[in-house]
Order: structure tokens, then sequence, then C-alpha cells
DNA sequence: GGACCCTGACTGAACGACCAGTCAACTCGC
DNA sequence: GCGAGTTGACTGGTCGTTCAGTCAGGGTCC
């Protein structure tokens, strides 16, 4: 009766379509996603994927949303296990630069990052959606830094945690924009450096690399 | 004989044309922008708008720097007026806030900003493009941090130049995504208190409003 | 100055590619 | 045999692009 329990429940069709749907608007651009891609990732006719959703429209706007949303959940579980404030900060950091880390598909996280914002600017359910997605990314790094003043990892008299990690994320998101954009000044070692730089004169963490 | 001389030269069509362009782009996202609407802006037959570009692609890409170009012209005649480093500094904060100034049409910039990104994404020649444009902003706000060490209006001990305005540069990027997408906490003000009080202590000027 | 031609901006109907969405038919586990 | 899951051919609509033709202005020749 509960909509898990499937005739055949191998796969879940909705979850494997959203996941062919990001992979496929990382790859060609969110304009350029037709059902005949997604349906072919899956290895499934297109009239499928419109069986499980009401229109191309509503899955992509899910799909958009759903790889961040996956993102999020592994980065937060991975962050609770460390114990070093410092540690989980220059873990961010490290998440936060695309093409870094060769074993994530950082950039692919940002260019979706991309197309949610485009999409955000004339779909208001879209732009209420980012504005939690952000929000969420941000009070994590607030809460590093409240972690680390906790433990005495960072001087306690710094600024406000909340703005401090809203001014911190801020610059991350315009560095990563630039890396991202492949741009010949701003490589990923360098944003790294400056972003830990600016970590450890605004929130006093000597994050070691 | 020269082309400068044509029958009917009242109007600049090319000229003409790639501001409707970057007009319907802004209004209706580049994804959905069609030639019809753009020869319907100028009051033309669709066909007179291929008859002037080789592609509907090509006018994109060009309507997309043509307008940015305008603005950097147009701004950077304006700062150069200025005599002080502090009032080139304020006004550059403002130009930079999307919506903060009702008589310019800054959302407008910041939304073909936003398109710029995704299409260099995957194409080479819009992110050699954005890099240039990009690069050339920086070096203004750069250029006033050294105006203002010069005339003594900054301390002159600080950071470089060039790594305070590409740091400075990049978070009132993050933080103008915030304001254009309707985030709820980041207003338009918000984000100009905030780049005053950055400035403020990082470039050391105490920019007044 | 008038007849003629030429040029090139401009039109809009027509073509054709592309694609979202539909649906009748089929499969297969229960 | 019922029904959820699946197929893929088909439809209808939407554009980008083409192109044959119109028209206005200006130059040229007598």
């Amino acid at each position: 009766m509960s909509t898990k329990t499937r005739q055949k429940p191998q796969r879940d069709r909705h979850q494997e379509i959203l996941e062919a749907a990001s992979r496929v608007i990382t790859d060609r651009g969110l304009a350029e996603t037709r059902i005949q891609d997604i349906a072919d990732v899956c290895g499934v006719s297109p009239g499928l994927i419109l069986y499980y959703f009401e229109s191309k429209d509503r899955l992509l706007a899910e799909a958009l949303t759903y790889a961040n949303d996956q993102f999020y959940l592994r980065t937060a579980r991975e962050l609770r296990k460390m114990p070093a404030a410092k540690e989980r900060l220059s873990r961010v950091i490290e998440l936060s630069v695309p093409g870094l880390l060769p074993e994530y598909d950082l950039l692919d996280e940002w260019a979706l990052w991309l197309e949610i914002w485009v999409r955000a600017l004339r779909d208001p359910e879209m732009a209420k959606e980012r504005e939690m997605l952000d929000r969420r990314w941000v009070q994590s790094i607030a809460e590093v830094i409240r972690y680390g003043r906790q433990t005495g990892e960072f001087p306690s008299e710094g600024p406000d945690a909340d703005d401090l990690a809203m001014q911190f994320g801020a610059m991350m998101d315009g560095l990563a924009i630039q890396v991202m954009l492949n741009d010949t000044v701003m490589t990923p070692q360098r944003m790294f450096d400056i972003c830990t730089d600016v970590a450890t004169r605004l929130i006093g963490s000597t994050a070691d690399v």
C-alpha cells in the first residue's frame, strides 16, 4: 500500500530518474536537457519519464535541488564525525572549492547552483528553495565557528558567528564562480589558499591543510 | 562609398538589435528568448534580425556582453570625475548592489551576469569574455584602492591592492546573488552596509554613505 | 528633369527540425 | 486476468532559418 513497496522495488525509479536528470543537466545545461537524454541515461523509454513526473519542467525543478540536497546531507554527516573544529572548517573550505578534490564531482555541484540561480530569477518557488538550501549551508559554517569557540579552538571574542559565516560564504560563492569558469588566475589551489587565509584572519582559526 | 554613409543612417540597426536582445534576455531569460521577441521590440520582422546577425546564437552571445560593456564604460567615466577615493569606493559599492539605486537597472545587469556565467560553463569563448569583463571590473576597484593610498585617504600599509580588490569583488558577487534572488534576509540595504563595513575594515576607508 | 536601373534594407510566408507530451498496446508478477 | 510498469510510434506546436519578392532612395544617362 505504501509508496515504498512497489512491485519492482529493485530500483527506486523516481530517485533514479532524478539522479539521471541532474547528471544530464550538469553535462548539457538546463536549457539543453531533453527528456530523451534522461531516458537514455536510465536506459528507459522517454514515455516512462513522463509516467513518473507530471512534466519535464517539474522534473527539472526537482532534479536541481535533489543533488544539492544529497550533497548537504552527506557533508553534514561527515562533519559531525570530526572532533576538531579546525578540521571541520578546513573540510568545509575544501568541499567549497570547485575541482579541488578529484574524488568529488564538486564542479558538478556548482554547475547546478548556477542553474538554480538562473531559474530562481523568474521562478519564485525555486527562489524559496534556493534560499532554504543556502541558509542551511551557511548555518553549517556558523555552527562550525560556534563549535570552535566552544571548544576553545577559535577565539571567542570575534564578531557574530552568523554574520561571519554569511560573509565568508558569500566570498566563497564569488570565488567559486571564478574557479568554476576556468579563470586563468583563480585556480582551485589559489581559492583554497585565500579561503584558508581569510578564515585565519576573520575567524581566528589556523586551519591546517 | 564609406560604410558610414548609408542610405538610411538614422538608426544603427546593429546596436538597436543588441539593445533589444539584452532587454528581452533580462525580461524572459536567455533560454526563453525568441527571435520574434527581439523583432517585436525593434518593431521589425524576424527576418531582419537574421539579416544583421549570422545566427540567433551569435546574436545572444554578443548581446550578453554588450550591456555589461556599456555599463562598465559609463561607470569608469563617472568614477574618473570624482576627486575623492572614498567617494569612488562608495559609488562602486552602490553600483554593485542590485536594486539599491532605483534609477539604474542594476538588477538587469546582474541578471545578465548570471546568464553569462551559465553560458560560460560550456562555451569557452564566453568564458574568455567573462574573464576579461570580470578582470576589468576588479581592476577598477584595485585602482580606487591605489588611488586612495596615493592621496593618503586610505592607509598604505595594507595588503596588496589587487588581492584586496579580488577578495572584495568576490564577496560582492556572492552577496549580490542573494540580493538579486530576493533573499528575505539579505536586502539591498543590508548588503550595502556589509560592504561598507568590510571596506572600512579591509581597506581602511571610512566610506561615508 | 525625367526615365531607368541598381542597391540593399526589409518583409513575411513557408520549410523543416526538433521535442514535449499522449496513448494504445504489451509485459509480467501476483 | 488485473493492474502497475513500460514501450515507442505518433501528434501538435514551436521556433530558427531561408528566400523570393517588395520598396524606397539615389545615381546615371540622355
